[in-house]
DNA sequence: TAATATTTAGCACACCCATGCGAAATAGGG
DNA sequence: CCCTATTTCGCATGGGTGTGCTAAATATTA
C-alpha cells in the first residue's frame, strides 16, 4: 500500500521528508503513478492520516471490547493493557505514536489535515472516557468522580508520557511508563472528587 | 534579534518554513547577513532553540523561586500558577509551547537539535520534581509519595494537556485546563502511595 | 483478437532551498 | 583623513519539490 510508504518515510525522516519523490521511491513506484490516485500532495497526506487513524482506532477498540463488555475479575490488568496501547512500549506502538505526533503537529499549520486529526483525537478521547466510566460503573472508582475531566486528564497524561518517551527514550524505559500508569490508576481508585473544594480555599 | 525572527516564522508556519530566506525576510535582513553569523542552517536553528530554552527556563524559574523559598499560606495557589506556566493559557505561553513542540519534534530526526532539547527538557523536569518535593516537605503531600515518579507523572500531564490544547484550542478552554490541574493536585493531596499494591493483585 | 479502460511511467516547467564567494557598505581607530 | 576590520549584501550554482501533460504499458471487456 502507498500509505505504508508514507508511514515509513515519515517515521524515519519526519513528515517534511514525505515528498512525492521519496514516497514514490519507498513504494517502488513512479511519481506519476502516485499522482494518478492522488491529485495533489495534500490528498496523499490526508489519506495516510486517515489510514493511520483507522488502524489505531481499530487496534485500540479491539482491545477495549475485551474490557468494556462484561464484568471480569482481572479488569484492572486489562485496563492497564488498554492504556498501554497509547504508549511506545514496543516498536509498533512507537512508530504509530511517532506518526500521530507528526501528523497532529503538522495539522496546526496545514488546515487540510485538521479535520481528520480532530476526528482521530476525538475517537481516542471518547474511548478513554468510556474506559473511566466503565471502571466507575464496575465499582472500581468512586461514584462521585467527574468522568469527563478524569478522562481528559488521563488522556493528557498518556499523550504527554508517550510524547516524552518517544523523544527521550533513554529517560523513559517501558517499566517506568507502566509504573506511571499504575500510579495514576491507583490514585484514581483511592481518590474521590469529593469535597476537596472547601479545603482548597486555604 | 534574529532569534525572534525564527520564532515568529516557526510559530506562524512551522519549523519547516524556517528557511534562511523566510527568516531573513522576517528579520529585515539579507540572506548573506544571517550567514555571516551562522555558518549554516543548523546553527541558526540550534541558536533559536537555545534562546527559547533560556527564556522559558528563566520565566518559569523566576516563578518558582516564589514558591520554593519560604513557607507561605497561599502555597497551593502559587503552585497552580507555576504549573499553569506550562499551559497555553495566554498568547505568550501558547507561542512558547508551540515553539517547544516544533523544536522537540524536529529533534527526533535532527541530531543537531537533540542535545539542546534534552537539556531544556531536563531543566523543566527537575523544576517540576522540586515543586512536588517542596509541597511534600511543606506537609501538603503524603510523606510516602514517590517524588520522582509523581514529578514525571505531573510533567507528562502538563505536556500532554498543553499539546492537546495547542492543537485543539476549542476543545480545551483555559478554564478546563485549570480544572484539570486542580483535579490533579487534589488527587495528589488526598492519595498516599501506600499499600495499594496488595489490593491491585485482584 | 480487437477495442477500450486503467494504470504506470517520464519529461518539462517554475519555484524554493542551502551554500560558496566576492563585492559593497559601514564603522572604528590611527 | 586613511586604513582596517566588521558587517551587509547579492549573485551563481546545484539540488529538491509539486504539478501539468503526454506517452507507454498493462489489464479489462467485448
Amino acid at each position: 500500500m502507498v500509505a505504508d510508504a508514507v508511514h515509513v518515510v515519515v517515521t524515519r525522516n519526519g513528515l517534511e521528508a514525505a515528498s512525492l519523490r521519496n514516497v514514490a521511491e519507498e513504494a517502488g513506484l513512479a511519481i506519476g503513478s502516485i499522482r494518478h490516485y492522488f491529485t495533489g500532495h495534500d490528498e496523499l497526506l490526508i489519506f495516510a492520516l486517515q489510514e493511520l487513524g483507522r488502524r489505531v482506532s481499530e487496534r485500540v477498540w479491539a482491545h477495549a471490547e475485551t474490557i468494556l463488555g462484561e464484568a471480569r475479575a482481572d479488569r484492572r490488568r486489562h485496563t492497564e493493557d488498554l492504556l498501554a496501547e497509547f504508549l511506545p512500549l514496543d516498536a509498533a506502538r512507537h512508530d504509530e505514536l511517532v506518526l500521530w505526533h507528526e501528523f497532529a503537529m503538522a495539522a496546526r499549520t496545514r488546515p487540510a489535515l485538521l479535520a481528520q486529526a480532530n476526528e482521530t483525537h476525538q475517537i481516542l478521547q471518547d474511548l478513554v472516557i468510556r474506559t473511566v466510566r466503565g471502571a466507575q460503573a464496575a465499582g472500581g472508582l468512586p461514584a462521585d468522580l467527574d468522568v469527563e475531566v478524569e478522562g481528559i486528564r488521563l488522556r493528557a497524561l498518556l499523550d504527554g508520557l508517550g510524547m516524552q518517551a518517544v523523544l527521550f527514550p533513554q529517560r523513559f524505559p517501558p517499566e517506568l511508563q507502566r509504573e506511571v500508569i499504575r500510579r495514576h490508576l491507583d490514585s484514581l481508585v483511592r481518590t474521590g472528587a469529593g469535597d476537596v473544594r472547601e479545603e482548597r480555599q486555604q
